[in-house]
DNA sequence: ACATAAGTAGACCGACTTGTCTACGCTGCA
DNA sequence: TGCAGCGTAGACAAGTCGGTCTACTTATGT
C-alpha cells in the first residue's frame, strides 16, 4: 500500500481514539511500521499529519452520511435516517467510522482552542460541510421544495440535535434513543414546516 | 485571599481558555504569582488540580444554571430559560461563567479519552449532575406531576438540545438563534407531553 | 548494470514537561 | 526569644516531545 496514505489511516485511527497531543509521533511510527525519515519525508510537521487526517476524515463521514440518507424524499425520511445512522454508530454499528469516541473534529477543536489555527478552521470547515450536505438533501424534498427560511432551519435544527447526541453519547459513554420514536420526530418535524 | 482557592480560580481560567494539555504549571504558577512549592504544597499533582477545577466548576455551572430557572412553572418556561440562558452565555453575557469557550467538560473529556479515568469520569457525573437539575425542575411542574416517563423524556431533550448548541457554538464560533423561537419551542414541548 | 529514489533503524538535539529540593524570608505563637 | 509553618525563587532531575541527521538497505527504471 501507498506508505503515505498508511501513515495517515494508522495516524487517524490512534489521534481518534486518544486524542492529538496524547499521541506522540514514535507511537504512530511504531504503530505503522514505519521510519520517522518517511514519516517526515511526506509530512514537514505533526500538525501538518493532523491536517490530513482530518481531510480524511471530513471525506470518509460525508461520503458515509450521504449513504445514510440517500434514499430520503421527505424531510421526516431524512430525520429519521440521520438519528438512525448517528445512533448505530454510537452502538459501533458504523465499521467506516471506527470505534465510536464522539466526533473527531469537535474533540480537535478541544485540543486547538485558537480559532485561528490550521486545524480549528479545518474542524469549522467539517460542520458547515456537513449543514451543507442535510441542507441539500432537505432542499430536494417535495414538502421544502423552494423554502429556503424554512429548509435553513430545519437543518440546523437537526445539526443541533446530531452534535446533541454525539456529544452526550462521548461522555456519558451510553447511547440515547430519544430521537428514535416516530412521534416526537414528527412534531419536530411539523415544527419546521 | 486563601491561597488555594486563588490557585484553583487561576488554573481553572487559564485550563478552561486553553485546554489542560497544553498549559503546564509554570504557567499557572507565573499567572497566579505563586511559587511551586506551594503549589504542590495543596495539590500533589497536576492531575488533583485539574479534578479541583472540575469540581468548583461544577459546582458554578449548576448554582448558574439553576438561578437561571429558578421562576419557571411550566416546561415550556423551563425551556425557553434554558436556551436563552445558554445563548447569553455563549454571547459572553453570563461573567460567572468567563469567556465562552464551549462546555469545559466536554473539552476536558475530549483530552482524557480512557472511560476509567478520574478526570474523565468527573466530566461524567457533571453532566448527570445537569440532567438531574433539569429533571427535579420539571418535575415540579403542574403538566408533568406524576409523569415520571415523559418527564426524563423531555429532560434528556432538552440535554442533547443545550449540549448541541454550546458544541455547535464552540466550533462555528456563532450562536444559533433557532431555539429560541417560541413556537418552534412550543411544538417540541408538545412532543413531549 | 547501475544510478537514483525511497525505505529502515535509531542516535541525537534542544526545548519543554512534571515534580523535588535547597536556601532563604516572613509571620504568629508559646 | 525562638521556633514552627508557610511562603518565595528558582535550580535541578528525569523524562518526553517534535524534528534532524547519519549510515545503511532495498526497489525501480533506463
Amino acid at each position: 500500500m501507498d506508505k503515505r496514505t498508511h501513515i495517515i489511516n494508522t495516524a487517524l485511527n490512534t489521534f481518534y481514539q486518544k486524542g492529538i497531543h496524547s499521541v506522540g509521533i514514535n507511537e504512530i511510527l511504531k504503530l505503522a511500521n514505519v521510519a520517522k525519515k518517511t514519516l517526515y519525508n511526506h509530512f514537514v510537521s505533526k500538525e501538518e499529519l493532523v491536517c490530513a487526517c482530518l481531510e480524511l476524515r471530513d471525506q470518509r463521514f460525508n461520503e458515509w452520511l450521504r449513504n445514510q440518507i440517500a434514499d430520503c424524499t421527505t424531510p421526516q425520511q431524512v430525520a429519521s435516517a440521520l438519528f438512525s445512522a448517528i445512533a448505530s454508530w454510537i452502538d459501533n454499528k458504523a465499521p467506516e467510522l471506527g470505534d465510536f469516541n464522539g466526533c473527531f473534529f469537535i474533540n480537535t477543536a478541544a485540543e486547538f482552542p485558537q480559532s485561528d489555527h490550521p486545524i480549528a478552521m479545518l474542524c469549522k470547515a467539517h460542520k458547515e460541510s456537513v449543514l451543507q450536505l442535510l441542507f441539500d438533501k432537505l432542499s430536494h424534498t417535495e414538502q421544502l421544495k423552494g423554502q429556503l427560511e424554512k429548509t435553513i432551519q430545519l437543518a440546523q435544527l437537526l445539526m443541533t440535535l446530531k452534535e446533541g447526541m454525539i456529544c452526550q453519547a462521548r461522555v456519558t459513554h451510553s447511547s440515547n434513543t430519544l430521537l428514535q420514536d416516530p412521534v416526537l420526530l414528527r412534531q419536530l418535524i411539523a415544527s419546521s414546516l
